[in-house]
RNA sequence: GCCCUCAUCGUCUAGUGGACCAGGACGCGGCCCUUUCAAGGCCAAAACAUGAGUUCGAAUCUCAUUGAGGGCACCA
């Protein structure tokens, strides 16, 4: 297992390769998710670099979007940006300093494909010098009608170097460099982490194309050079790189490096079990966090999408740190999973429920006043947060807050003689029951949860009524709706005055 | 077409030849608790894709079939 070494210790070293081309896949996200959780389970490092050699889909500002989404998550990164610094850019900066640094704790950067540039031209020129590989001087348009042909003659199209148009295509020239599959025979094994054994017959793989002719690298070439000149020693990556896993098994014997220990990971899908897309509502994590969705929630979801503990241990509610004691790679699945927003919706309750009222507040702020709620008095916070443990475990989201407390905080509309008339009484009752219930919450020495229960369940008893009832009519007068957190907690909070005076109009609503 | 991968309740999964007439979780249904809604507790329904084979014995091993996914780029 252990490859990289720092200071003589083996060290679990894994990294995180998006390409910058747009934002981040909730697949990708667990894929990272499980490589940061590798690393940390045996206390190696992860860290991020940025492929971006292919310069037609870049996407400006995607590398920020990406370290962002780490930053939201609470990955922190062994390699890669500074946070602080991180949450002052603008959003159409990209490529922070702290990725362009020449290294950082011991992993030689820098960590963006696009300047490393001499370093694949030096290692793809030593494969040409050992026999390895070779420059190739075909035009696209020569290959796509040399693809066609063979289509025609209903034969698989592999570019082969007995194939070239011109031999002996000179360095000043335009081309390509092709690595050589060597021997051209035989079977290419290796031992994939979730995979299992897999084999793939030499004579099925073609000349690849290592370095563009625009002189960037391909990323078969890029991966194997930067995985081994920054001590990977273990690669995830998602499966559908599988296939041409056995060209860089080839490349790293060629160059004579030891091969990181390599584990393709199965999609994501969604759910209509077909790959997740825009259709499927999430796909970003950004719009987990928009959505109300905690980070903890969310990477301990992402975490049991393929991977379980295993070995007969059940627990699926997981902290960060025990998913980082418990994480094993050998225990991701080999199957794609699909994405189960119900199951993600409970996950989130229960760790809303396990956040301290002090942190639920903190994390609610936003949200309320992003609903239009003002908390701009110390008056208008210590109602969110006497609120908070009325509603905590009534909650799925954050965003389910809004609707629980609004009442507390506006006034509400006036409400009808129906909602203001109890099950099986008559509005003469009704009428009497809320005079009364104003009469008595008027003279209560205090405007407090549990007096005011016992002195409301005393008059019910008084006036005949079911609790039921009486809380209902009560309710509906003061908040407006049939459905909120507990009465007595929600009337202390909305305060006496504001309570008596809803109860006065709900009084003259039902006397006209 | 060729190559590769995958296949246990609706969903996430446990399971590595006997302890499995398959366990847990979400969801669903029911009950309890209860001022509404939640939360919580209890109960129930629900799966080894199919067919051969190996074996005393198979969810577990082998093969085939079917289905699904991926790859076959000077994209990653």
């Amino acid at each position: 297992m252990a490859y990289g070494v720092t200071d003589g210790q083996p060290m679990v070293r894994t990294r995180f390769a998006p390409s910058p081309t747009g934002e981040l896949h909730i697949g990708s996200v667990r894929t990272a998710l499980f490589s940061w959780l590798a690393a940390k389970h045996a206390g190696g490092q992860f860290y991020i670099r940025l492929e971006d050699t292919d310069q037609e889909r870049y996407v400006a500002g995607s590398t920020r979007r990406i370290l962002e989404t780490f930053d939201w998550l609470g990955i922190r990164l062994d390699g890669g940006p500074d946070h602080a610094t991180l949450r002052r850019m603008k959003t159409d900066e990209d490529y922070p300093g702290a990725l362009e640094d020449g290294s950082y704790q011991g992993i030689p950067g820098p960590f963006i494909q696009s300047q490393r540039l001499p370093v694949y031209q030096q290692w793809a020129g030593w494969l040409i010098e050992h026999g390895y590989a070779y420059r190739a001087s075909e035009t696209a348009e020569e290959i796509e009608h040399m693809r066609a042909e063979a289509m025609a003659r209903k034969e698989t199209f592999r570019f082969r170097e007995e194939m070239r148009l011109r031999t002996d295509v000179r360095p000043d020239e335009p081309h390509v460099v092709r690595m050589r599959i060597v021997p051209r025979q035989g079977v290419t094994r290796f031992h994939d982490l979730v995979k299992g054994d897999v084999a793939f017959e030499n004579a099925n793989l073609d000349d690849q194309v290592l370095i563009k002719a625009d002189g960037f690298p391909t990323y078969h070439l890029a991966v194997v050079v930067d995985d081994h000149l920054q001590g990977v020693s273990l690669a995830l990556r998602g499966d559908d790189w599988l296939s041409s896993a056995p060209k860089h098994v080839l490349l790293f014997q060629y160059f004579g490096w030891d091969m990181p220990q390599l584990a393709h990971v199965p999609n994501v899908l969604g759910d209509d079990s077909r790959k997740l897309s825009k259709r499927h509502g999430a796909t970003s994590v950004f719009e987990l966090r928009d959505q109300g969705y905690l980070p903890e929630a969310v990477i301990n979801f992402l975490s049991l999408l393929g991977w379980a503990p295993g070995e007969g241990d059940e627990q699926n509610v997981f902290t960060i740190p025990e998913l980082i004691s418990k994480f094993d790679v050998n225990h991701i699945g080999s199957s794609p999973a699909v994405f189960s927003p119900t199951k993600l919706d409970w996950l989130n309750g229960v760790h809303i429920r396990r956040l301290s009222e002090d942190d639920l507040t903190q994390r609610l702020i936003p949200i309320v006043r992003e609903a239009g709620i003002a908390l701009d008095t110390a008056e208008q916070l210590d109602k969110l947060r006497r609120a908070v443990p009325l509603i905590q475990e009534r909650m799925k989201t954050l965003l389910d807050a809004v609707p629980l407390i609004d009442f507390m905080f506006f006034d509400i509309a006036v409400p009808t003689r129906e909602a203001l008339t109890g099950q099986k009484m008559d509005e003469a009752e009704s009428l009497e029951a809320l005079r009364q219930t104003r009469d008595l919450l008027a003279q209560l020495p205090e405007f407090e949860n549990a007096p005011m229960e016992q002195a409301m369940r005393a008059l019910a008893d008084r006036l005949h009524l079911k609790p039921r009832q009486l809380f209902t009519i009560v309710r509906n007068a003061v908040t407006g709706k049939d459905v909120t957190p507990p009465l007595f907690g929600t009337l202390s909070v909305i305060g006496r005055a504001a309570t008596l005076q809803r109860l006065d109009r709900a009084v003259g609503v039902l006397e006209r």
